[in-house]
RNA sequence: CCAGACGGCCGGACGGUCGCUGUUCGCCGCUUCUCCCGCGAGGGACGGCGGCGGGUGGAGGAAAGUCCGGGCUCCACGGGAACGCGGUGCCGGGUAACGCCCGGCGAGGGCGACCUCAGGGAAAGUGCCACAGAAACAUACCGCCGGCCUGCGCCCGCGAGGGCGUGCCGGCAAGGGUGAAAUGGUGCGGUAAGAGCGCACCGCGCCCCCGGCGACGGAGGCGGCAGGGCAAACCCCAUCGGGAGCAAGACCAAAUAGGGGCGACACGCCGGCGGCAACGCCGGCAGGCGGGUUCCAGCGCCGUCGCCCGGGUCGGUCGCGCGAGGCGCUCGGCAACGGGCGCCCCAGAGGAAUGACCGUCCCUGGCCGCGAGGCCAGGACAGAACCCGGCUUAUAGGCCGUCUGGCAAA
RNA sequence: GACCCCGUAGCUCAACUGGAUAGAGCAUCAGCCUUCUAAGCUGGUGGUUGCAGGUUCAAGUCCUGCCGGGGUCG
């Protein structure tokens, strides 16, 4: 069984504009990814969401919302490296996008920020 | 069967794997205050927090727009009235209340079922009615008629006389023309020409009677028209309204700064003010502290430490889910709605949960196939933020009932 | 949560107290000028006045309900 990381929130404003101004980010498809090390997050990992009004209204909001939150246990916790703030953006693909080009959408942004953990956690150090 | 009118209802269904959250039960761990037992170490009770497991609940008919009406909370206010401002406006009911709903009246539209609209006052006053037109609320452009008449001019005629134009005085408002609108409409009589001048019918106003709680409807008589439109122009009349809003409001309460109290230690000099005094306040000097060190000058600060109190910010808790509550039956009422009885508890988040993914089924469309069927798309409008009653707006598709007009059959 | 303001030609703005073909500048089109272009001159096109109802003889203007922008306060 891998070895989820913890995983907290990010919630207020700055912790969002820490990110975005100190991190690296990528845009797939689906979403954006942006990613920084945080010393506050410790052994764990942060993760903030954002739905902005460019994305449709209350109803694509939430469910665009409630899909990037379902992709942080199966995803992020589990291939994410600790000791990361992480903030995910939704697009406007987001909320119709098929599920797994998102599961791929968020995977590839991991790599590319280099923040990918393998999936084996023996063959860890 | 076709076309249509009105009213009501639903707002995909089932299953699986992961999650979030409220509540409840059990077990485990930690634990402040309070209470109980114990000399004590400690144990227990009620709670609180965390974890695990089980049960159970978890977006809408509009949750939306914020257009009205309330509950609730705080503020203001002795009561009432007047003024101002804002809303509402046929009548009668319903309701906690409403600008909402029901039933009825009136006007307009539709073959019809039905739909749409709305108070009174213009004789309380002010104002506006462009252009056109003579004139828009007071009048006469063209016109019609009479008189002066033997006026004047022209023409016709042998003549008597006649015609046309024109001047003055007077009568009329029928016709023409303008306009959205021109002083009731149609017909007959009447007249020099006309006119409600007279008459009949219709309209209008007043009076009276009948029906109705009433808006109003009907019948009769009288008056002869008593005098245009706009009050979603100002206004008058009637009636209603104190202001703010859950970020209301209540409670708990870090760090820092500042305020107050108590205790310990420290506490010089001069001047002024108050006071009997203890003492307090103010100003100056001295003193102490502040730059890596020393001196001088300047600047800033002024008892120090400890404990406590109150206000208050971040934060947290409550407000916050039993209510003008749902569902069923029954009674009264044409209905809106109300009474009675029984049953039920039905979201409470907090950057904000109520879901993510997969499968089967159900609709709709397209393609393939002779066919059974298969494949691929799509399934509306839209997300609670203190809560109710309405209104308005958005909405794929479907179901039910009543009624109207046709066609066909019996 | 409580409010306020604005929507007129492709763009920026007018239209008095309701009054009749909704104006102006830039842009655009055509012509003149020039060897050509620009500038200049002349003329033209371009509007469901955000939408739907209502009041009125008449609505950009008044009333009601929507739609879309922008802004204020706590």
């Amino acid at each position: 069984m891998p070895m989820d990381a913890p995983v907290g929130r990010l919630k207020r404003r700055p912790e969002f504009l820490r990110v975005a101004q100190r991190g690296r980010r990528f845009a797939a498809p689906g979403l954006v990814l942006q990613a920084c090390t945080s010393a506050e997050a410790g052994g764990e990992i942060r993760v903030g969401l954002t739905a902005s009004r460019k994305v449709g209204g209350a109803v694509v909001r939430n469910r665009a919302r409630r899909r990037l939150r379902a992709l942080v246990r199966p995803v992020l916790a589990r291939h994410g490296a600790a000791g990361n703030d992480y903030v995910l953006v939704a697009r406007q693909d987001t909320a119709t996008r098929p599920w797994k080009s998102l599961v791929e959408d968020l995977e590839t942004a991991l790599r590319r920020l280099g923040r990918w953990r393998a999936k084996d956690p023996e063959k860890a150090p």
